[in-house]
DNA sequence: CGACGGGACGC
DNA sequence: CGACGGGACGC
């Protein structure tokens, strides 16, 4: 069939476009072990360890070619954070700049989860989300209208929560689509800094004011008793994140799990944590505990969270240390899953990809799922709901909603931090909304307030039916 | 003769 | 802090 043209061509160039991954890892790790840990995503075209001319020693700089664009960004989502080789640190995986590119920044996740698509003139906004949904998860979805008249332009956009999934649909959805992913948008991005006006410097927790959640699986003061030689082993956390997160977003995450005592960022040279942030907890069963529920959680939705135990400090190139420390976690983990007082099954013994971490996490106390009230149900009463400092997926808020009984439909409102809940019954949303406002889900804080009636647009076009 | 290029967002 | 080698191109 088709021959490889040649090594260039394959692998030098960025063809297909962002089919090429740049992984900072340690030194010491060969293009054989890349070749290990990376092949499993994809067909690998060539891994390019980059070394000292003189030394002939690596930079701890790799390049990893695929043959597809959405093989490497798969690569990129489950690899980030990864220990490659046991003692080593975690490496970071990025989609490498195409070699013609001058640019020094990381290509962010931001320039690979948008495509823009040619669509036919009747298609609504739903149309294109279900023609579109196959692929992935899609965030939004927007049609590019004409201001005034309403009519569609034939363009729209989707955005998807991860970039294997835009990649996917690039690769895969109907040509005459014309599929390719989007520019960002000029200007002005809403990228908030959460951080403003919050202290700097460490977070000194361990307060009890925060930590008394309510968690469905054991409770981690249960392993408070094995957390002898606590200073001689771990109880520190590293987490590592490709999506830019804050302090304060972090802070909230690992303070779910209570006994947090230190929660420190790490912010890259540039100011934003793509890198890791490192967490320190008051005993090892809420360590073990918390990588335990974290380690693959999404946060945000499509940002896959890598969470390692880390030695703490002083004996890091002990390959005894190193081994014991190892040996300890290996029986926390099978504790917390086989323990007797683990009844539901999280996850089997093992490294598994799938997300160790139930979707909702929350400190509220949740009724059992309820169905949805049918579709054409009438609406009595709606909620309108704020999130801070990110909304939530709606398959989450469908989770959390629906408890209460009634609920129709979630309604999230593109490009805002808002939704609406809608109910069939008031009572239920009374009581969705008592139960759920100023609550927590997820790391994301939620005000719930009963909607006003929404605004009559007279002059708007009627509807085509 | 004979069939496909075009394409950008109210922050 | 973490960004680009080695190899040698048709009849």
């Amino acid at each position: 069939m088709e021959e490889y043209p040649n090594k260039q061509a394959t692998e030098n160039l960025d063809d297909p476009p962002n089919s090429r991954l740049f992984v900072v890892t340690s030194r010491s790790i060969t293009e054989d072990e890349l070749r290990e840990g990376f092949s499993a995503f994809g067909d690998i075209q060539g891994v390019w360890v980059v070394k000292d001319k003189q030394t002939k020693e690596s930079k701890g700089i790799c390049y990893v070619k695929f043959a597809k664009s959405s093989q490497a960004c798969l690569a990129m989502e489950e690899m980030h954070g990864k220990v490659l080789m046991e003692g080593t640190k975690p490496c970071k995986v990025f989609i490498a700049q195409s070699r013609s590119s001058t640019r020094h920044r990381d290509v962010e996740d931001e320039e690979l989860t948008r495509i823009f698509v040619m669509i036919p003139k009747t298609f609504s906004e739903e149309d294109l989300k279900d023609t579109f949904k196959e692929y992935g998860d899609i965030e939004y979805c927007v049609i590019i209208k004409n201001k005034f008249t309403g009519e569609s332009k034939g363009l729209g956009y989707v955005r998807y929560y991860k970039p294997s999934q835009a990649a996917i649909a690039i690769e895969n959805c109907d040509k005459t689509y014309r599929a390719i992913l989007a520019e960002p948008r000029t200007k002005a991005t809403v990228t908030e800094d959460y951080s403003a006006g919050a202290p700097r410097g460490d977070y000194m927790g361990g307060g009890d004011s925060m930590n008394q959640y309510a968690f469905p699986m054991a409770d981690p003061g249960n392993y408070q008793v094995m957390d002898y030689r606590s200073n001689d082993f771990t109880r520190c956390l590293m987490m590592s994140t490709r999506a830019a997160l804050t302090q304060e977003q972090i802070f909230a995450l690992f303070d779910i799990i209570p006994g947090m005592e230190y929660c420190e960022l790490q912010r890259d040279a540039y100011g934003m944590s793509k890198g890791h942030a490192l967490i320190r907890y008051s005993n090892l069963g809420s360590a073990v505990y918390a990588k335990e529920k974290l380690n693959g959680f999404e946060y945000p939705p499509g940002n896959r969270l890598v969470v390692n135990f880390v030695d703490d400090g002083d004996d890091r190139s002990s390959p005894v240390g190193r081994m014991a420390m190892q040996f300890v976690a290996t029986q926390m983990m099978s504790a917390v899953w086989n323990g007797p007082s683990t009844s539901q099954v999280m996850k089997p013994p093992g490294f598994s990809p799938v997300s160790p971490m139930s979707r909702v996490q929350t400190d509220v106390n949740l009724p059992p799922l309820k169905k949805l009230a049918p579709p054409d149900s009438k609406t009595k009463e709606r909620l309108f709901v704020v999130f801070s400092p990110s909304p939530l997926p709606p398959d989450v808020l469908e989770d959390v909603f629906c408890r209460f009984g009634s609920l129709i439909e979630v309604h999230l409102v593109p490009g805002r931090k808002v939704g609406y809940m809608k109910y069939a019954d008031k009572q239920c949303a009374d009581e969705a909304m008592a139960a759920l406002h100023g609550r927590v889900v997820n790391g994301v804080k939620m005000k719930v307030m009963l909607a006003d009636p929404p605004r009559e647009e007279s002059h708007k076009r009627p509807r085509t039916y």
